[in-house]
DNA sequence: GATAATCGCTATGTTGCATAGCTTTTATAA
DNA sequence: TTATAAAAGCTATGCAACATAGCGATTATC
């Protein structure tokens, strides 16, 4: 059960400098507690069928009324490419209105329906439950700082 | 250019409470970090045609050499289903060597080869070099505080 | 008025990760 | 000891997130 009582095998471990260490690494660590929180997300809201990029899809909406959708991409960070299918899809879920701008006949303009802005608030309660499970080892500072570091890290990083 | 100017469009915003805005959630903002980390180390790592999964990889045998296939399986949170085809490239590329365990003709034990084992240092500073670059308008005492309160999100919640 | 930029979109490829199912081998229990 | 369970490594396959290339329509800029 143990490889290192094996002595047929192996060579030498190579010493690596502690700050080299995998575990040291921090983007390492940022892809495990993301992947971990990705997961959790999805059991939470299994039953509403949101994932990640649509509920903030539908938060953003729902906190900005009327957004672009060209303005929502470069909120979330993503490509107009992806966003297309997927607003085409919570639409046709009754989710997200499409109204076109009086001005500008390129922008569609993007607000949530009846139905969603009803059922909002419930979602919104869910992700604050599993935002409280997955961070139940961190207190209510250690989040404010993560919180903190997280945005230091991405915040502006584009053009912008 | 400002929706907001807009008079004949969306309705009132619904005010949401601080907490539960969107870029207030944790999630949220480890997606977005992690996603920027992901995308500089594509781009530090891109001429030795490592990502962060095989990267992890050959850093965990390189720190254990001899490790089971399985032991990486546990350690780096993958199913050996999606470790398989990886361990092959690997293998192809040279990088990774398998042998059969004395005892147990199930295991594979895993190791760099001399090649792997001589690009590695070079290979740990160009992860050096990236993580300095996404991480750069943090100081040391806050990276080692990120470093931290990531662990204790994702370490050991499964069974292990 | 010509050129460039923006907007929304389709098509398509890659990557990470999931499940299902399989064979071989070892561990455990009746 | 034999039957059953578990572990190891693997293939096949599907899904979701993300990227690039390119398109038509519209607006901005020179």
């Amino acid at each position: 059960m143990d490889e290192t009582r094996n002595r047929t095998g192996p060579g030498k471990a190579t010493r690596v400098a502690p700050e080299d260490r995998l575990d040291a690494q921090i983007g390492y660590n940022l892809r495990r507690a993301s992947a971990l929180a990705l997961n959790d997300f999805a059991v939470e809201l299994a039953d509403a069928a949101l994932r990640p990029v649509t509920y903030a899809m539908l938060a953003l909406i729902d906190e900005r009324p009327g957004i672009r959708a060209a303005e929502l991409c470069r909120q979330l960070g993503m490509k107009s490419a992806n966003m297309a299918p997927l607003l085409a899809e919570l639409e046709e879920r009754g989710l997200v209105e499409r109204d076109d701008h009086a001005q500008d006949r390129r922008v569609q303009m993007l607000a949530l329906t009846k139905a969603a802005k009803q059922a909002m608030p419930a979602w919104r309660r869910q992700v604050r439950r599993h935002e409280d499970r997955f961070l139940q080892r961190l207190t209510k500072k250690e989040r404010a700082t993560l919180l903190r570091l997280l945005r230091l890290i991405w915040s502006e990083d584009g053009p912008n």
